[in-house]
Formats: structure tokens, sequence, C-alpha cells
DNA sequence: TATAAAATAGCGATTTTGGGTGATGCAGTC
DNA sequence: GACTGCATCACCCAAAATCGCTATTTTATA
């Protein structure tokens, strides 16, 4: 039996979600509230293992209640529900530890199949949803293979340094070199990068290759 | 009517797909192949919208074959398909540009959904999936929340510019003040981030907050 | 071994920066 | 009205960085 809470701040959205894991035999409900207030004192004594969460609710909506309950109760699979499908919800709702992302038009059916997904392991999600959180990770991994800019191996630790914020002279020391060899380097690499200044290696160096 | 290309080891298999293609009236198979070799030439005159790729494959494999593909016709929609369901497969096959990510488990009817959502605009994938997905997404974003630093607004733009290797004089014009201004952001900047230099303070402002 | 690439180093000039100190106007708040 | 935070600006100074040019030693490698 699968112990569910609900937090939706429509009454009869809420009532129907009941009535749904009353009927069906495998889920069981566990709690429902109107919003995200206390969310965590909520859950304290329902070892609960879903929760159906509403995006749009007042007062406390529902990514901040999934981060409060996440942090407390991690074991725990919250399925997102949401009319919209907006990439800003898709990205805080994961960052939050939000386990699946379902649209409002979910048929009754789907939502018992997906807390069912869930707690196999699974991220029920429509391809829609999908394609958002598959676009949103590509915009977050950086293009390591493109560029290498030829930096030699020791050109490579200067700026590795640089980028660890340390100056030439520390640099110089850290090398055991002059710090007219390392002002050498750093011509070297401002060329083969293109730069002209430390901050815009760093940048550079930290936005798509090492570090 | 949706072109469809096969990119499939398994002899039996492809003519099952092929089949299963010329049986639904909304699909029309417009090439059936053994392994990655010379796929873009392959597709030059086939006008395809989408594709079922298989991941294991000789010579040259799906993944390899999916970003020749993508990067000669970023359009076609592609849908990998395997036996398993491997992270680094995953990782990559994203990287690569596939929209959806099948299991071979899927039933016939399950593959023309997955190819009618995907020319809709969705990426089909079982949840299964959808959570390795969402765990590769989280573990390359960063923590943003964390720390902001009680930076003001006006000191998060010339963070920004500072990260955009902009110089002093640089960030004064572009923000229509005194480069004395700058400098006296600066050193509010470096006092709340810690830091004592602006390769220090971009490398920070990269590693965990805005930009 | 001849050659090229990389790493090392130095000098000099100029610009940029980091820090110190202090001051003004403006908005909100108690 | 006093107080505070923010943004603005100024002046000074020393340290750091940037850039140009040159040059030697080491290392890799064809």
């Amino acid at each position: 039996m699968i112990r569910v809470a609900i937090f939706e701040d429509n009454k009869h959205l809420r009532e129907t979600y009941e009535i749904l894991l009353s009927i069906s035999d495998q889920t069981q409900c566990v709690g429902s509230f109107p919003d995200g207030r206390n969310a965590v004192a909520k859950l304290k004594n329902t070892a609960c293992d879903v929760i159906l969460m509403d995006i749009e609710m007042p007062n406390v909506n529902g990514i901040e209640a999934t981060t409060a309950i996440k942090k407390e109760f991690p074991q725990i699979h919250i399925l997102i529900q949401t009319a919209f499908f907006d990439d800003e919800y898709i990205f805080h709702a994961l960052c939050a530890g939000a386990s699946g992302y379902l649209l409002k038009s979910t048929k009754p059916e789907g939502i018992i199949d997906a807390i069912l997904e869930v707690v196999s392991g699974g991220s029920p999600m429509t391809p829609s949803i999908a394609r958002k959180v598959i676009d949103l990770f590509k915009s977050n991994v950086q293009i390591r293979q493109t560029s290498e800019y030829n930096l030699t191996n020791q050109e490579k630790k200067v700026l590795q340094l640089l980028v660890d914020g340390k100056s030439y002279k520390m640099i110089a020391t850290e090398l055991f070199v002059s710090i007219d060899t390392i002002k050498s380097h750093m011509r070297n690499i401002y060329a083969k990068l293109h730069v002209h200044s430390g901050t815009e290696a760093v940048a550079l160096a930290l936005r798509e290759k090492i570090v």
C-alpha cells in the first residue's frame, strides 16, 4: 500500500485526488492540504511515500514546499503537478528535488500509474516536459570537447593557478620559476585564448575548459 | 505522413520496424540500415523526419551516427533505442542531440506513439530513463541558491561585466558612471565575496553564483 | 643530430588594479 | 529629524598586471 499525501489549493481537485487514491487498492491518502505551509510538520507522522504537489499555491508554493520536504524527508518521492509547463518552474522543481512532473491534464489512471512508476524508481513525465528537461540538461552541460586552444602543460598549470585566484608572484613561487617566466606564459596564454586580461582568461577557462 | 529511417544491426528487428512503419498510416519507412556508416550520405535524399537509432551497432555506433546526422540535419528527430540503459549512453546520446530514448522492450504501438510525440515537439522516454536524465541534470547544475553574498543590484551588474571580461574603464562607460565608482563597487564586492582580485571574484562568481 | 617547440628569464614602459580615506545626495526607516 | 544603506565621485599611492622585445636552455622528435 503506497501512502500518498496531496498538496493542492483547488478544493475540488484535491477531493478528486482523494477519491482517486481511495479507489485504487494500491494507494492510500494520508494527508491533503491546500498549501505548503508547515509541510514538514504536517508530514511528520504520516510515513508517506509519495506526494502529489501542485506548484501554484498561496502562501507557500510547491517549489518551496518541495525544497523543505526533501531536506527533511529525502526518501519521499514528489510528483509535481501543474497546469503550465514553464522552463523556470521545471528547472526549479528539479533543483528542489522533484522526481516527476505531471500536467494537470493527466487522466486519473495516469496519476495512479505515475505514482507506481515513481515508487519503482522512475520519473514519470510527459514527453513535452521531458523535452524541456533535456534542453535544460544540454544548456547546463558545457561543451568540453570543442576547444583545447593548444595550451602547453605549463600554460595549463599557470591558468589553473590563476583560476584559483593566485597572483603572478604566487604562481611563480608555486611552480619554482621566476615571475618573468609567468609573465611570459601569461602572454602566450592570452594570445592562444584571444583574451587580454586575467579575468577574461578565467571566465573562458571556467566556461569551456578544464578546471 | 512522417518519414522515418531505421538504423539497427539486428536484421529481424529491423524488418519488424519496417513492417510496423508501413502498417501505420501516419508513418512511412524511407531507409533502413544495419550500421551508422555514411549515415549522412545515406540520408541525403530521404527528406526524413525521424530516425529510429540503435546504439549498439558495429563499425559506427548510434551515438556517433547521431552526432554526425544532427550536425548535418539538425531538424531531424532522433529516437535512441537500446536494450540497456546505461548512464554513459544516455549522457552521450543527449549530448549528441537525441530527442528521445526508448527501451527495446517498448511495444510496437509505443514506438509509433513515440514517433508522433517527437514530431510534435516532445521527448518520449520511459520513466526510468527520465529519472536518469534528471539525475544527470542535477549532477550538472551547480547549487545556485546557496550563497547570495548580499550583493546589491549595482554590484551584481559590475560583477557580471567583470565576468564578461570588461575592464574597470569599460564597465564605467557601460554603466554611465565614473571609474572611481567602479573601483568603489569592486572594493565592496571583494569584501563581500572575501576575495582580493578580479580573477578570484570571477572564479567564485562562475562557480557558485549568477552568470 | 638538426630542428622545432616549450620553458625559462630579463628589461622597460604603460596601464590597470587594489586599498585607503573621505564626501555627497538620495531613499527608506525608526 | 537622526540614522542607515546605497550609489556616486575624488584623490592618492603602491602593487600588480599587461605588452613588446629579446634571448638562453631544455626537451621532444623527426
